[in-house]
DNA sequence: CCAGTGACCGAATTCGATTTATAGTCAGTC
DNA sequence: GACTGACTATAAATCGAATTCGGTCACTGG
């Protein structure tokens, strides 16, 4: 089951670096060393290989923050502590950023969807941890799904536009405190 | 000079509703009910149409915020109100919502150009607001450029990309309450 | 005169026919 | 029977012809 693996592997780092329309299965096969068809023996279609490769990296990121989730500070300290781990999370961010760029730049409609899947996903997952803060009362009651929509858009607007307008990216010290700053202790009691 | 007028209100109208591309001079020569070459009397091209239309766009908001301004309540409290009132700006919106569209989907590089040249724009006046009212103490001390785009980037999210993922659009009445929870709390006092 | 005009021009864009690239298959090989 | 790469059908890139539209300017009517 090693090849299945080095497939996958191969495909995410082609979409990372050329996007999903520009990494060819020929390609994708070459850099796994493996012919063509086999790439076909382990994955329906080049759509499923971007969706394995877009799950993986979800759940690398959900598992991190579930594994390190102290139940001995507050709520708000272990956002902080996440999306300080998270902003370490450079490949995924990489293959994450491409895809919206693509999104944005040639509109590939698998890709389009992706991302809106991608979202609904996160947003989904962050409303729920909201939503337990609000019921522990260690966050003010709030409407989880617009404020997890625009945490998020506030985390992507701050990793990957801010050096589409300015350059110079930020820090990751800089993020995490301007997160920090506004909306999460703009939600603590 | 009623016509210079004319001529300016045609257009904005036009780009509001057809975007910049799809706008054409004859059209807004016709809404105007002048001749072709009357608008050349009075605008040096399409691109400076739109550089005014836009301005006048920005210009209403500005006063809009200015005018209003209370001194007798607290900084907080002011932003709240102009959010609030600003939401009512709906043919800015409409105008800034197609540009964005269009730089979206279309990539006109004049449009492009625009929107940055407007984010930038409307980022340093926020900047200019918060850096004074971490002066006078009003709110704690923070990097006012990083803020103010989050601020931007919130804001923008709530009203024009919410609609484009869960098809009902917010109402007036979530966007401030949520941006007054998060990051307006968040960064007082 | 001169503010106003629309026919006109060339650059840029669209269109569509042809060529090229590639996702996915399958007969064959090791 | 796991694996392969030549093969096919289709989607995308290419490129010249046709069209559109931004901008000009010689003209007009008030």
């Amino acid at each position: 089951m090693n090849k299945k693996n080095d497939i996958l592997e191969a495909a995410t780092r082609s979409f990372s670096m050329f996007g999903y329309k520009a990494t060819t299965i020929e390609q994708v096969a070459k850099l796994a060393k493996v012919g063509k068809g086999t790439v076909y023996n382990f994955y329906d279609n080049k759509e499923q290989l971007l969706k394995e490769a877009v799950l993986l990296m979800i759940d690398d990121m959900k598992k991190e923050t579930e594994n390190n989730f102290d139940p001995s500070i507050s709520f708000m300290e272990n956002v902080h502590q996440s999306i300080v781990r998270l902003l370490n999370y450079r490949e995924q961010h990489l293959l994450f950023a491409k895809l919206l760029e693509e999104e944005r730049q040639l509109q590939t409609p698998e890709v389009i969807e992706m991302i809106s899947s991608i979202n609904r996903e996160i947003v989904m997952y962050i409303s729920e941890k909201l939503g337990l803060a609000v019921e522990r009362g260690e966050i003010r009651p709030c409407n989880v799904e617009v404020v997890a929509f625009v945490f998020l858009k506030s985390y992507l607007a701050l990793v990957v536009d801010w050096q589409t307008t300015y350059s110079e990216p930020l820090t990751q010290q800089e993020i995490a405190e301007v997160i920090q700053q506004t909306i999460i202790s703009g939600l603590s009691k």
